[in-house]
Parts: structure tokens; C-alpha cells; sequence
DNA sequence: ACATTCGATTTGTGTAACGGTATTCAAGAT
DNA sequence: ATCTTGAATACCGTTACACAAATCGAATGT
């Protein structure tokens, strides 16, 4: 029903710049395929890969509430809710020439969650922080794919709890003792004694290194 | 100036599927700052479509119709269809205590094809063989996560086409001449001649080796 | 007989515009 | 002081538009 509210307002009206992008947008014709990564990009659009923007005391939480000894800065674990498009793989084959119709494209398509991920709930990322296993190809930085429901067999690079401090080492043992075995000269293995608390915190699958 | 010419024709009119994409498109509201990145993936068709046109520098059709050279196993388009778990990343911070409720885990869950995939129509995953690129902690089956819409700058890891072969190396150039620089001693650099057939396929990114 | 022209038709692309929603303002009402 | 509400402005997702591209084949030209 009618009433005297309303009338002109000085400066009334939606603020630029408020919107859900908070910025100009355009639109743009998409074919069908790329939808899927449009759409991926809209969710994100400022796309922040690895650990969210930290604070200096912010504490952020996590499924691993020690602190971190040597080789590990960061734990996470894995997000695999994003859905995407499928893209072949193509094996190899030199001097191949051209391969078979689409239908080849369909094989060998990679996820790289499912190439990386065995056992989701089970498999966390280990961001790497020093130099204390350079010889096993594992950099600063480097992320580590760490799955804790594998059996830390000897030889096996692992992600260890030793009194309380994570750190990251191959798993040795001899003569009935284990050994945390950096592989850089400039680091001690660690023998763990008796007194010590100690466990394997997880199984080091992969390592990923960023080149650029 | 009207004339005789005209009248019904029974099929005439553009057929279905003639388009510049081939396929259906969208029309789809994009932020600035997405722009860019929305206009690099329509330069850049995945393999279901793009220039059908093959001349010597251009790439085929499909991601790969080319015999692989020195390094290359396989190459293959990322997967992102599948849906997993979400769990948290933790950021360094010694004496954390236990987390909180499972609300916050929801903040720093990582997504292993979001972390390493910036533009999935572009990226490809390129299985190495051969030891030409051990001293950038390549290894033989190591995966390497590749992706075309990056700008081959100098000094990156690339995957190059030579002579319709493919190759992975790291991008020199000295007096306006490509070489593409193994780093194993017991490989040559490749010089790029003006007779040699010569194109950046796409930018290495990332390593993925596994220690199982 | 063969080649070219051109009106009619159908689909595709890039952009404009629409409809509904979100946000803001401040006079009026409580 | 706080809430209501009409007017105003911007935003988003989608539809519509204008023009381009591709096709057909009867009419026309050579």
C-alpha cells in the first residue's frame, strides 16, 4: 500500500564496485568444453595454490598438532572436491604419427588426486623447509605427498615423530635400532634410543617440485 | 539491385557445428582480472577442438601427434573428475596444541589438481625417460606437470617440438639462437638452426617423483 | 556446358539489453 | 533511537540482437 515513505535520496543506490567479483565484468562466449575450467576459475578467481595467507600468530588448524622438527614446514591434507574436465593421456609411442580417433582420448586420463592419492583420508602434504634430504631429490619447498596408512617399511622416506618434533628422513634400521638417516652431508642421522619418543608419522609417496 | 536470383532452397543456411568453436558456446559474465587468463584458454583449444590446419609449426589436433624425442614417455591431459575428501593444511607453528572443531578444517584444504593446475584445457602431465635432465632432479617416469598457456620464457623447463619430435629441456638463448640445454653431462645441447622445425610445446611446472 | 551471381535460409559470434537481485539513502512512522 | 519503505544505482546470469559465416540452387553470364 501506498505511503508517503520514498522519494529522491541523495546518493542512494548500490556503491560500485560491491558486486560478488567486486571489480567490472564482461561477458565472454564460452564453447562447451571449457566450461568446466571457466566455471573452476569463477569459484577462484584469484587462485592461491598451497597454504592460505598466515598470519604471524595465526594459528591455523590441522590433523597434526606437533611441532615441526627438521625438513617440515607445513602439513595438510588433501582437497579433491573440485571437479573437472577429462583430458587423454597418450602413450608412448615414437614416430606414432597421428593417434586413433577421440575415443583414444577417453584412455588414460589422469587425475592427478587419483595418480597422487591412494588412501584419501589417509594421505596428507608435507610443505619441506631445509636441506636435510637434498640427495634424495627432495628441495625447500618442495611438497611431499605423505600417506599414513602405508607400512613405513626400512629404506622408505618418511614423515617421523622424535620426542614430540616432526621431521622427515629415510627409515633405517640396524642391528635392531633405527636410524633416521638424512641424505645431506651437512646433517647427523638420528639414532633413536630407547628413551626417546619416537614414531612414523607417515610414508613419503611423492615429492612435487615446482620449476618455476 | 533486385533481381531473379533467390528463391527457397531446401538445406541452404550454415550448417550446425561450423562455428569458430566448433561446438556450443555459453555466454558467461567474467571478472577483469579473469579476462585475460578466459582469452589465453580460448586462443588455446584443448585437444577436442582448435585449427584443424597443420603446417609445420603449428600443433596438431590432438595434444600430441608428434614422435617423442630425448625424455618423453608419455604425455597426458590432467583429470579432475573425481571428487575426494577435504582436509586442512597446517602452517608451521611449533607447540599448536589440538585444532579445533571440523569446521575449521574446511580453511587450507588443498586440492592436489588445484595446487598444480592453473589452466587444466592447457596443462598436460609428460612422463620422462632418459636421464637428459637429471641435474634439474628429473628423473626417468618422473611426471612432469606441463602447461601450454605460460609464456616460454628463458631459463624454464620446456617441452619442445624439433624436427616433429618432442624433447624436454631448459630454454636458453644466446645471441638471438635457441639452445635447449640438457642438464646431464653426458647429453648435447641442442642448437636450433633456422632449417630446423622448432616450437615450445609448453612450460614444465612442476616435478612429481615418486620414492615408493 | 560451365561458371558466377545472389536471394533466401540457417547457424554462430560478440555484444547489448533485460529482469531480478543487491545495496544504499533518508524521510516518515513508531 | 530504530525500523520501514520508496527511490535510486549497480550487479549478475541469461536472453536477445545485429551482423557475420556458410550453404543452396535458380537465374544469369560467358
Amino acid at each position: 500500500m501506498p505511503n508517503n515513505h520514498g522519494g529522491t535520496r541523495h546518493g542512494a543506490g548500490r556503491p560500485p564496485g560491491t558486486g560478488k567479483y567486486k571489480q567490472p565484468t564482461t561477458v565472454v562466449r564460452i564453447p562447451q568444453n571449457l566450461l568446466p575450467t571457466v566455471h573452476a576459475l569463477l569459484k577462484n578467481p584469484s587462485p592461491d595454490y598451497g597454504s592460505p595467507t598466515n598470519n604471524n600468530h595465526e594459528l591455523a588448524i590441522n590433523p597434526l598438532a606437533y611441532p615441526h622438527g627438521e625438513g617440515i614446514a607445513s602439513v595438510s591434507s588433501v582437497d579433491q572436491s573440485s571437479t573437472h574436465a577429462l583430458v587423454p593421456l597418450y602413450e608412448s609411442r615414437v614416430a606414432a604419427g597421428f593417434p586413433s580417433p577421440a575415443s583414444d582420448y577417453e584412455e588414460g586420463k589422469i587425475d592427478l588426486n587419483d595418480m597422487l592419492i591412494r588412501h584419501p583420508a589417509a594421505t596428507f602434504l608435507v610443505r619441506v623447509q631445509g636441506e636435510s634430504m637434498l640427495g634424495a631429490g627432495i628441495h625447500p619447498n618442495d611438497i611431499l605427498v605423505v600417506d599414513r596408512s602405508l607400512t613405513p617399511n626400512p629404506g622408505r622416506i618418511v614423515i617421523a615423530v622424535v620426542d614430540g618434533e616432526l621431521t622427515v628422513k629415510r627409515l633405517l634400521k640396524a642391528h635392531n635400532q633405527i636410524i633416521l638417516m638424512p641424505e645431506n652431508e651437512a646433517f647427523q642421522p638420528i639414532h633413536i634410543s630407547d628413551q626417546q619418543n619416537f614414531m612414523v608419522w607417515g610414508v613419503v609417496t611423492n615429492v612435487i617440485h615446482s620449476v618455476l
